[in-house]
RNA sequence: GGCCGGGUAGCUCAGUCGGUAGAGCAGCGGCCUUUUAAGCCGUUGGUCCUGGGUUCGAGUCCCAGCCCGGCCA
């Protein structure tokens, strides 16, 4: 056994003597206890929920009136020892996994000589496997009594110091530079990401049981084109071709739908070369779909049954918690400051956000852009004198912008404030869409519609172009048009083009952030607690 | 991009008027068979973000920079 009085080795790795000191037990692993520390195969193991859900009550307490009476139900688990409590010759341990928490007693007169000293060796971090019968202490906390000769066992040692043992991981830097470290501590991180998981499953269910395709489209493209945004740039070496990374797939959907797919969707990262901020991470996760023969009001329903169907999954997920005495939103005050002003509707889930409570009840609120735009500041969006005047007051400068673009700008500050809960804002000011059909019988109204909640925009949808030589217009007069350096971006898609030439269907089309939806859901305000790995400088 | 806040032990944080760097947890050495952030005794551990400056003396004051966060555009 080393001396653990001899003084700690030069050269000491960051973490003081901890990760020395674990070493050091790392070393006794194989040479005293002739076990390998990164362990191997366990079958067998049942998480700690389920472990916990077999207790039974009946069996511990016959087996405590009559020790020869024993039915209590026995459990192999494992987890990473996250409180370790030694009393002398009984070790309480608190496992967790993804699942939750379970303690494990370590009883000298029950374990084998061996895996009672593992069981007092183990440090805060390691992964250990325990087995043994299911029982409540005294103090009723359900709990694993380690038991036999194989009945502990450190599976992966931790040399890694672990964070403070009740604070934990606060700090946002090292939280999302260390996310392996956050998700462990910190028990809502990995809720939140297993409730995402869950969300993106609800939005590929309806759309798969729709009959749409699931299919993926090219990231890395010769020509960024389907939005406006400042795209990353990358080079192809065997090619000796300069390429981007896509800022949207909508033209490479579309001409799937020129090839003779009816409904497609892609789910998957756009990236564009711009700020970081509470609501962008530079890639992000993006819906798109497209349906051939739709138009705005078809995937208009379709995004209402989607956001509705995936707040309802949510909001079952956080009544099975609370159920457990777990689930809360992870932010939710004890009390509540707001108490219930939306009564939750039969059909409609209703989920916290932040301060607010939002219905997701269907149908969302449905609005016309010029009316919703008269209702907030009482006077008609056409009226251009009004309407300068209010700019000013806002701090928006009109100058040199015609009567649409301000208007625009001036309603993005008076009227998205106002949309809190789901509603759909339709007949957009067509030239503010360059992209999308007008409306038959009214040229200056595009068929698009956006959806606000909670003052975020979440989705955005079409009907789509598909006159080829509108497009070829629209893009030219584009390129024309701007002379920022964003537009040494923009090149005509003569391919796409080419591909409406063909003729691609009358079709709707929807883009839903996958990111902001997930935030909304899960009550989480900022974008980087939502991406399992946002962008962060890299540090030495 | 602008403004504001933060950066001190592995983690969570104190640090007064500028006067030799602190606590809890973790770690290490002991004691302890029903703990719950176990407890008790002893104890190790510091590039005070970096670089300049002021000063007899700087974690503290000044300047510049870096990183993180918040608000705004």
């Amino acid at each position: 056994m080393p001396d653990k009085n001899q003084p700690a080795p030069e050269n000491q790795p960051a973490g003081g003597n901890v990760e020395a000191d674990r070493r050091a037990k790392l070393d006794r692993l194989r040479d005293e206890f002739a076990i390998d520390p990164y362990g191997q195969r366990t079958d067998g193991l049942v998480t700690l929920l389920d472990a916990r859900n077999q207790y039974d009550e009946a069996a511990d307490e016959a087996h405590k009136a009559d020790a020869s009476q024993d039915n209590r139900p026995a459990v192999k688990i494992a987890g990473r020892v996250v409180l370790h409590r030694d009393i002398g010759k009984l070790v309480f341990m608190t496992l967790r996994d993804a699942s939750g928490d379970l303690q494990v007693a370590a009883n000298k007169k029950l374990l084998g000589e061996t895996a009672f000293k593992l069981a007092k060796l183990a440090d805060l971090g390691d992964i250990v496997t325990a087995s043994g019968k299911l029982a409540k202490t005294k103090t009723g906390e359900i709990t694993v009594w380690a038991e036999g000769d194989d009945g502990f066992n450190i599976a992966t040692k931790s040399l890694a110091p672990p964070p403070e043992k009740w604070s934990g991981l606060k700090d946002p830097e090292l939280r999302y530079r260390k996310r392996y470290v956050d998700l462990y501590v910190n028990p809502d991180v990995m809720k939140t990401f297993a409730t995402r998981s869950r969300i993106i499953k609800s939005v590929r269910d309806l759309l798969t049981d729709r009959g749409f395709l699931e299919v993926e489209t090219p990231m890395m493209q010769s020509i960024a084109g389907g939005a406006a945004a400042r795209p990353f740039m990358t080079h192809h070496n065997a090619l000796d071709i300069d390429l981007f990374l896509r800022i949207a797939p909508e033209l490479y959907l579309k001409r799937l739908l020129v090839g003779g797919m009816p409904k497609v969707f892609e789910i998957n990262r756009n990236f564009r070369n711009e700020g970081i901020d509470r609501s962008h991470n530079p890639e992000f996760t993006m819906l798109e779909l497209y349906e051939a023969f739709g138009d705005l009001y078809s995937v208009m329903d379709l995004c209402e049954q989607m956001i509705h169907n995936a707040a309802v999954m949510v909001r079952s997920l956080s009544l099975q918690g609370e159920g457990r005495g777990e689930g809360e939103p992870s932010d939710a005050p004890a009390t509540d400051p707001h108490p219930n002003p939306l009564p939750e509707r039969e059909r409609g889930p209703v989920l916290r956000f932040g301060d607010i409570e939002i219905n997701y009840a269907r149908p969302f609120a449905r609005v016309k852009y010029h009316e919703i735009f008269e209702k907030a500041n009482g006077f008609p969006a056409s009226d251009g004198g009004q309407l300068r005047a209010l700019a000013q007051k806002l701090n928006i400068d009109p100058a040199g912008k015609d009567h649409d673009l301000l208007l625009n700008q001036v309603w993005e500050e008076t009227v998205e404030p106002t949309l809190v809960q789901p509603t759909f804002v339709i007949d957009y000011p067509a030239s503010l869409c360059p992209l999308t059909k007008r409306k038959p019988d009214e040229p200056n109204i595009a068929e698009r519609f956006e959806l606000f909640i909670a003052n975020m925009e979440l989705g955005n949808a079409y009907t789509e172009l598909n006159d080829p030589d509108v497009q070829l217009a629209n893009f030219q007069q584009q390129i024309a048009g701007e002379d920022d350096e964003d537009a040494t971006f923009r090149t005509t898609d003569d391919d796409f083009v080419e591909a409406l030439r063909v003729g691609m269907p009358p079709a709707g089309g929807l883009g839903v952030g996958i990111d902001r939806l997930v935030m909304l859901l899960t009550n989480n305000r900022s974008i980087r607690d939502v991406i399992l790995f946002p962008l962060m400088r890299p540090h030495s």
